[in-house]
DNA sequence: CACCCGCGTTGATGCAGATCAAATCAGTAG
DNA sequence: CTACTGATTTGATCTGCATCAACGCGGGTG
């Protein structure tokens, strides 16, 4: 079952308009645009320079799986550009997906030898990995990955929790209306504001359904409805802008701003 | 809103049988029920005597609130015996619980301010509280915490995940029998095997109903239906056993043994 | 004992969203 | 340009679970 992670050949541009970097040139870790955010965040130049002798970058397309349930786990890593997924499937194909991985985010965990779910690049993807036996020797010398791993993990945890009341207790509109304000939330970080900016819709109707715990034709219909109610606009299936962006957080059924 | 973690007078056994500590004593920690399992299981004796400087114990009964959403955490803390429930509401009353902590678990994040969700004592319940700033000072100071931290709160998110699949995915049967069984697997960890053996169900079906995303009527039926079919036998209504350990796992919906 | 009150069960009905089916659209290969 | 393929939309129908409603049970209290 190991091994089925394969490096691929790096194009520059990747399909959905995500930068590829240029693994030829072996990027610097001060020079990474996911240093601030990623595993790596609180280490100092020293600790850095420990990482970078243990990381190899791996490319995957759209599409491709990066993890198979039960793999044994090789390498940990981190998103460094794209957009991945986990995922889980009964025996008898219904699957849900329990997490949205993008840039800075962590796959694996120390500590154990193998996964527990799918992982599938949603769009082209360029991870950094680490072989797991010297990052878990790292992390026992190094508590700068400790701490930040463990913080990350906590906030994951969160998020895992806000998705339990969504599945649990939302209706198909107020599971929409979530999805799109967290794309919203997510996309503005880098650029901010403006209450109507086009934003990128990264899934599938059929993912975006796997994500929320619906069917596709329920996801169509009710993207369908808050179009024609004016609250959303598409550019084309893959890009769109809000319009209404009050209208979509009362939607949402969250209390909180 | 903050300050109403209250300490309570301790009595000598919990109303579902649970033992309480005495708390007058002021326990070791190296006699603590939950010394190897809890947030303070990689800890040295000498890390341990940190931690017992900084520690208190509070004790609830069961249907107290521990903590309210929004509060400031002036604590973290374990569970050291009952049962509590983390939970979230939707300001129309919708409510779904998001985890079940049970002893040895951990309640509340350092470095956060305030929580994102209800604590409530389901049954009466014991906790080691901390002073939330030293003990972020220890973490900063003591590997072997932040590294014991970063492990539960992993096992956690993975728990949480496969409650993804459940609550978006499963039908109200495969939710019952899956919570069932993960009844025994917890319950069986002290004692361990025979086929049926009487088990405890620290749950009402209005709290089932809300860690399992249905309704109580929904929960009432279904565990009728599981006990017209001989899956399960009520001793009365918080204690039962599995008489058909195969049958309730084929309904589970799980595939893995 | 009679009275509640919280909890649980059981029944009848309604509806949100699943399922089944078919048409449209966009991109791609021939 | 045409055919084909996969994604999406739209419509019709079905169904599992929610909702509404009534009732039974057990334990505590006056």
């Amino acid at each position: 079952m190991a091994g089925r992670v394969l490096a691929m050949v790096i194009r520059a541009v990747g399909r959905y308009g995500c930068a590829m970097l240029d693994l030829q040139s072996r990027p610097k870790c001060s020079e990474c645009p996911i240093r601030h955010r990623a595993v790596c965040a609180r280490c100092d130049d020293d600790e850095l320079l420990m990482l970078e002798q243990i990381k190899t970058y791996k490319s995957f397309r759209a599409g491709d799986q990066v993890l198979w349930r039960g793999d044994g786990l090789t390498y940990v890593a981190s998103v460094v550009a794209g957009v991945a997924s986990l995922g889980k499937t009964m025996e008898d194909g219904r699957t849900q997906m329990v997490g949205l991985l993008l840039p800075s985010d962590f796959i694996g965990r120390p500590g154990r030898e193998a996964i527990d779910f799918d992982v599938v690049a949603v769009t082209d993807v360029t991870l950094c990995c680490f072989h797991r036996k010297p990052f878990e020797a790292l992390i026992e010398t190094t508590p700068h990955i400790a701490q930040r791993l463990m913080e990350m993990a906590l906030d994951e945890l969160d998020a895992a929790r806000d998705w339990m009341l969504l599945l649990g207790r939302k209706t198909a509109r107020e599971k929409i209306a979530t999805f799109i304000e967290m794309l919203v939330r997510r996309q503005r970080l880098t650029i901010d504001d403006a209450t109507d900016q086009e934003l990128v819709l990264p899934l599938t109707r059929h993912e975006i359904a796997n994500y929320l715990g619906l069917t596709l034709e329920t996801v169509s219909r009710q993207l369908g409805a808050m179009k024609k109610e004016r609250i959303v606009q598409f550019v084309d299936r893959r890009r769109f802008r809000v319009t209404d962006l009050e209208a979509l957080h009362l939607a949402s059924g969250d209390d909180c701003p």
